[in-house]
This record gives C-alpha cells, sequence and structure tokens, in this order.
DNA sequence: AGGTAACTTAATGTCGACAATCGACATTAA
DNA sequence: TTAATGTCGATTGTCGACATTAAGTTACCT
C-alpha cells in the first residue's frame, strides 16, 4: 500500500512503483474506463517528472490496461464485448495448455499448497468475503501456470491476469453462489492430482466456461457497462 | 532502409523509427547476441537523445530481443536452448489455434493469396534464394495467423515472430532442402483448404515439429552458439 | 447564417543536464 | 598474499524546459 516511502532506499525504479499506483487506480475506478490519462496532470498528482509518468504508462501500455495513440494521447482501455471474447479464447488457450504441462512438475508441496488456497476459499466462502474468494482465485490459477516450466507462457499470462482482473473487478461476483466457487476448484484441484491430462484440459475448459458463462449472463443483465 | 529522412514530416515518433533500425542491427549481427547496449552511445550513433533511446529500448524489450536489469544495463538477449524450446512450444500452441480458428474466416481471396506466396516459394526454392524463402516463410504464417480475428493472439504472434526470426536468421538455412521447404507448406495451404480442424491442426503441429528437428539437428551439430 | 481560415491554448515528443548508483581499481590491514 | 574497504569514472534514473502538433476558438468572408 505504501512502498515508496521517501526516505527509503527503493530498488526499483520509481516508474515501475508508480505503474503499480496507476493499476491499482484503475481497478479501484479511480479512473473511469476509457478516461483520458493526462502526463503532466499525473507527473502533477504523483510530483515526478512527465518522463518518469510517461515510462510508466509504457509499461500499462504493454499490460493492455492503457492505449495511447501517438500525439493524440493516453487513455484508460475500454473492454468491449470483443476484447472479453478475445481474452476469455486466450485465457483458455493458455491455461489449457499451462495446467496439462503442469502436470509433469507437479510435486506433494505444490498439492499442499494449492489445497491450502481451496482450503482458505472454503473459509471465505462461508463468510461470503468475495473479495477474497477473488484474489484466491487469482492465486490459485497463478500458482499452477507458474509450474508449467515456460517463461513466455506465464509472463503472457500474468499480463491476461492484469486484464482479467481489471474487467471482472467491475462485477460483485461471477459466481452464483460462493460454495459453487470452491467446489470448482475443489475439482481442478483433484483433476490435476489425477495427472491425467485429459480431465485436466477438460476440468480447465469447462472451469473457464462456466466463468465466461456466469460472466455474460451478468452482461446481459445489468452491471456490465456498454461501450 | 531510410524512412526517417530528416526533412520529411514522420508520422511515427522516432522512437519506434529507431526501434525498428536496431532490431535490424540485431538481425545483421551489427550487435552480438549477449551484447551491452549503452544507452549514451546509441544516442550519439543515432543522434537523438537518451530519452528516445530510452523508449527504443523498452519497445524492444518487450519483444524481448534485449533484457534490462535495473541499473544495470540493456543487454541483446542471448536465446538459450531452454529459450528456443519454450519459443517453440509457444508458437506451436498459438498457430494451432490461429490456423484452426482461420478456417472459419477463409475466403476465396485469401487462398488465392496464400496460392500467390507458395507459387513465390516454388519460384525462389528453384532459384536457391533462402534469404526470400525465409520471408515467404514468415509471410505466410503471418497471414494465416492474421486471419484468426483475435487481435490479442496476432499481437502475440507478431512480437513471437520477431524473436523467430532473430535466431533463426544465424543459421544458413533450417530445411534440408528448398524443395521440401515448398512442398511443406503447399501441403499446409491444402489443409486449411479443406477446411477440416484436425487436419490444419496435425498439419501446423507437423510442420512446425519438422523444422524443430532440422533446426536441433544444426544446433548440435556446427553452426548454433553455445551458451 | 454558415463555413472556412487564422489564431490560441494545451498536450505530447524530444532534448540536454543533474543525481543516484554500479563496477573496477587502488589502497590498506590482517 | 589476500581480503576488505575507500575512491573514482562510467552509466542509468530522473528532472525541467523547449519544440512540435492537435484541438478548440474567434474572426472573417461568402
Amino acid at each position: 500500500m505504501h512502498e515508496q516511502d521517501s526516505s527509503v532506499i527503493m530498488q526499483k525504479p520509481l516508474s515501475e512503483l508508480i505503474a503499480d499506483q496507476l493499476k491499482r487506480k484503475i481497478w479501484n475506478e479511480d479512473f473511469q474506463l476509457g478516461e483520458r490519462l493526462l502526463e503532466t496532470e499525473l507527473a502533477d498528482t504523483f510530483d515526478v517528472s512527465r518522463s518518469t509518468i510517461r515510462e510508466a504508462l509504457k509499461i500499462l501500455e504493454i499490460e493492455e490496461l492503457v492505449v495511447s495513440q501517438a500525439r493524440k494521447g493516453t487513455y484508460v482501455t475500454k473492454f468491449t464485448d470483443q476484447d472479453v471474447d478475445e481474452i476469455i479464447e486466450l485465457r483458455t488457450l493458455i491455461e489449457a495448455r499451462a495446467f496439462t504441462q503442469a502436470i509433469q512438475y507437479l510435486e506433494e508441496k505444490h498439492v499442499k499448497e494449492l489445497q491450502a488456497i481451496v482450503d482458505q476459499m472454503k473459509t471465505k466462502a462461508d463468510e461470503n468475503d468475495w473479495n477474497a474468494l477473488f484474489d484466491l482465485d487469482m492465486q490459485f490459477h497463478s500458482y499452477v501456470v507458474q509450474l508449467c516450466g515456460n517463461s513466455r507462457i506465464i509472463k503472457i499470462y500474468d499480463s491476461l491476469q492484469v486484464q482479467i482482473r481489471t474487467f471482472l473487478m467491475h462485477l460483485d461476483q461471477y459466481y452464483s453462489s460462493h460454495q459453487a466457487f470452491y467446489e470448482e476448484h475443489k475439482q481442478l484441484l483433484q483433476a490435476l492430482v489425477s495427472k491425467d491430462v485429459h480431465t485436466v484440459e477438460g476440468g480447465v475448459r469447462n472451469h473457464i466456461e462456466y466463468v465466461e458463462t456466469k460472466l455474460l449472463g451478468q452482461k446481459n443483465d445489468t452491471k456490465f457497462k456498454e461501450v
């Protein structure tokens, strides 16, 4: 929450710290989707030079949280229906591969860690703590993808997750019940432990498809902003 | 070769133009793999400020042609065996999906264009023009991926291709015979025209695997640099 | 009155300079 | 002789200012 106390030596470049802060501001809806980001203004509010802001924005641009047109300005990405579809397609593709690859690297300790996450889900589901569930969801998937052994796939997934976060955060919840949420991940873990490629691949596809259905349902209902 | 004549109004930011030039320099081996790139030096040779060089390097970093460590410097990426393996895994994953998705968007005119590329391949194969064949190969795959309809997948592939170019350019050729090269793509196109998902998917996997075999063969032989 | 052209304002692109940090060499002590 | 520490040059991080371009505004002409 406060990684850049002015007196402390900071290992990370300032630009990255600011990039992180900007991300949070987008997630918190401090910035509207589609809103224009003025370099000068940001430099003012963060009390750094425009060069630094520029580098920070470049980072966000890589992760597609903002788009910038030359000499026109940079805007917070406004996810259209097509964007959501594209992200889901890519997520399915990446996770299906990563999960099946993860099987061969899956050790006992990993299963333990994952089980811990799923257990926490149960707790949080009982407490109806949606935000915590959301984080655990992200953690679970990240953890498995991290096992796949391909640094490029991992990097793509990290970037994807930032985007997923951005448009999922704006829904109250995408699961009908918190309990179902927990159950789904329990099954995913079971599939992994079985070490059967087809079971895992099917599990991932079903899981994401399920989320998608819920999400699109809400979208067509009320919550999602139109473009 | 000379997009930035000083008198002309340039639509693209300077940094992008310089990024392109840097790419070419890497492909031409003007820079050694692993070589350190000094910002000041580059600013000098290109006659621009360091800020501009910095932005250009950031672009190269995104495409993983250079790696930069904070306060240490940026270096031309030195592709290790693992890097090559990772790239091939990712390429297979992406192309397999993109090609099968492309089926549904494939129109007559696209087939014609692709056929034209393949025809050119035959010509260049007869002429033993390896460089031209190499370019046509890239064109062919790019063209199909472009049809898949998912801009994010396309973007990832573009970035991937830059990397593929970088380490393939350093091989004299990765196909045993130019003729086989042409035949392979002819078959790929046939698979596409058939519009059968399994045929296409199999075709892509075989094709890339074939290239990989050839490549790894050369690597273990003579041409490839060790890490 | 409507539309176009010149003008004004504001934001981005680019620059050169200063500050913080790193790596290497030299110096000193064990 | 070797290892630890201090110093110096080189290099990256950050800054504020100027140049260029885009958008909005006013004035003028038809």
